[in-house]
RNA sequence: UGAGCCAGGCAGGCAGCCGCGGGCGCAGUCCGAAAGGGCGCGCGUGAGGAAAGUCCGGGCUCCACAGGGCAGGGUGCCGGGUAACUCCCGGUGAAGGCGACUUCAAGGAUAGUGCAACAGAAAUAGACCGCCGGCUCCGGCCGGCAAGGAUGGAAAGGCGAGGUAAGAGCUCACCAGCGGGCUGGCGACAGUCCGGCUAUGUAAACCCCACCUGGAGCAACACCGUGGAGGGACAUCAAUGUGGCCCGCAUGUCCCGGGGAGGUGGCUUGAGCCGUCCGGAAACGGUCGGCCUAGACAGAUGGCUGCCAGAUACAGGACCCGGCUUACAGCCUGACUCAGUAA
RNA sequence: GUCCCGGUGGCCUAACGGAUAAGGUAGCAGUUUCCGGAACUGUAGAUACGGGUUCGAUUCCUGUCCGGGACG
């Protein structure tokens, strides 16, 4: 993965701060403008999501969502992906479309070549 | 064939491409004075039977501690296993089941104290109805009895016979319980004989007896530790600020101890796993041989495709082991029981 | 992850091992009023779930489930 991970704590909070969201049904995307970066990427399940498999198991498709779609999303942000609670259990397929229509709604999407893939 | 019961085991597999954590190797590039680090390539490796609940027991680490006792907590039939246990194995007794089998915190109620509501005459203590005898003014009274009725979870052993005015372990047989002897057993206990003649329940109520027991927990603990706060030393009025000037104070340099953020260790070779043989009824122990099998720190196992007939449960390590308990789709293997049918 | 508390009607609280589980508030119905409120009367509604000890369990023991707290 080129974009390098967030560690901390006080990183997240930070971008859970002043930071602005967009919120899909199955994941909600926090993201911060940090300039000269080369972006970064954290990826969270919320608390509610019961069970350290079901908070993984989402975990690991918000990660592969992201690769495949790494190098549409613009740089110099710092981006978190949320994981909801859900009723059903989502698959791969969901959890994609639903990433991108929320990256595409906070503008976080490169505005061209994207049609191309 | 159906129903059941017990024990053990599996927990989707294979192939291709892309991706992730740890390890080893390679040498290209970038950063750095260096040590080293980032990016890259290759090889190999990478969650469970419960990893869970955190209910027990240990290892390990730190703290406390001369020795002994009390208090508090835990355990509680017997023997064995184990590092240890509230666990496991075997046995005893009791309860349940036609049975295979299952379940049991299963010491002590003559060490003492407490409690036992309501009902009932009476709850550890006796006479309401009643039965029998006597008296009678026919209303009942006196005495005997504890078999029957009624209440209750429990009513002074049970049941039968004798006996009696009616009754009663009053007497006798059997059974239960209590005490003692003998036999078997390491023991719990079992069998048998004798005796006296009967003792409510509750200790997951206080308690008594026997045995065990310091406290905390890897976010323990150890090391490094920018900055900042504190203390000390030096320097020297040379410089700056305060001040009319000196002393002093702050700024300067060095040291000290404690140590927040962060980093490193602890961190995986261990009461380890697999197999052979031996001892043992078993749990388990031993000999020999082989193997190395996650160590993360926003926290690694995923995605796509194909095949296997179909389907994929409960669920993800966080210091490590031994148990218990709880969750769980679909199966496999073996032993046994009952019912039906056939031979 | 480690350690520690708790669970009673919709909500807030009671209940030496002995009831038909008590009270307030909210709900419903009625009385009162021209109507509403207040007041008065009545009424329904609960021991998280399972097992055990006991004659008897909200209470004691045990196992699940749920909720909360401390450290971080």
């Amino acid at each position: 993965m080129q974009t390098r991970t967030l560690r901390f704590n006080y990183e997240f909070s930070r971008i859970y701060r002043k930071g602005k969201f967009a919120a899909g049904h199955y994941v909600v995307v926090h993201y911060l403008r940090r300039p000269g970066s080369p972006g970064r990427v954290g990826v969270t399940a919320s608390r509610k999501v019961n069970g350290s498999v079901q908070r993984n198991r989402v975990k690991r498709l918000l990660r592969e969502s992201y690769r495949l779609v790494e190098n549409r999303v613009q740089e110099g942000y710092d981006l978190i992906l949320v994981a909801r609670q859900t009723d059903d259990r989502p698959g791969m397929r969901q959890v994609q479309t639903d990433l991108l229509k929320v990256l595409r709604r906070a503008r976080l999407l490169k505005p061209e070549g994207e049609t191309s893939e």
